[in-house]
DNA sequence: CCGTATCCAATTCGATACTG
DNA sequence: CAGTATCGAATTGGATACGG
């Protein structure tokens, strides 16, 4: 695969076209939570509110929306007396499940290391440059 | 840790905390664009404004710093003649790589169901509500 | 080459209040 | 219960110009 001289960036042009045009939708900092809490099975509009849990009903209902409009999530009315709205996966959304997963994972075994190296980063920041 | 009653929020909120820890520094739009070009190996950082495409000096380097600081970036300064600075990836963050690739790869497999589902919901949205 | 600083436009977000 | 509407604050982002 490795060209003569490869430039790094021809390899990574080709697949970051497509990556912002799916994070721009996936990668919204509350779209995963909710991805990750459709899985389980069809969760009402409030169960959504309680388990995502720092949301705003604004910006959940626009994630919601936004979610639906590209086909990542089924918005189910039961025309009830008390209004029951259900939220599930499409399949194509299913499939990115895994990755998803792979993501929180990866956020519970390297969160406290983040940590640290924000605060050893501002703590070398705060020192300073010159030489004193 | 076995509940009787499972309310799906329960199982959630356990994951959605550190998932909106590190969504806010990865799930930036410009974030997994930059730590999958910096995966093939060190790269400068105008191979990298030239590799993303889409994005600003500013927003580049911002991003930059931001991954840097919470360790997922190594930045490394080769003091020549002109500057040279190369960006890699930590041993943290490619444990990252797999998720990231694994994204990519959904966002191509169904990008053009994305946008037919788009059209389709604009569509729909454009009718009238009323009984037509 | 590798940034930083500044200005300004657009977008996002939260709080609040109101509806079927 | 499940939203919508509105407003102002905060954040983000691009363009431009300048510095080491």
């Amino acid at each position: 695969m490795s060209r003569s001289h490869t430039h790094v960036a021809d390899a990574v042009r080709d697949e970051a076209c497509p990556v912002t045009e799916v994070l721009d939708r996936v990668a919204g900092k509350w779209s995963i939570g909710i991805l990750i809490a459709a899985a389980h099975g069809p969760v009402r509009f409030t169960e959504l509110e309680r388990a995502i849990n720092g949301i705003s009903r604004r910006m959940l209902t626009l994630n919601l929306r936004r979610l639906e409009r590209d086909g990542l999530l089924i918005r189910t009315v039961h025309p009830a007396v008390p209004p029951k709205v259900e939220y599930s996966l499409t399949p194509m959304a299913r499939e990115l499940h895994t990755s998803l997963t792979g993501l929180v994972g990866w956020a519970e075994r390297h969160r406290s290391a983040v940590a640290e190296a924000r605060a050893a980063y501002d703590t070398a920041a705060k020192q300073k440059p010159d030489t004193d």
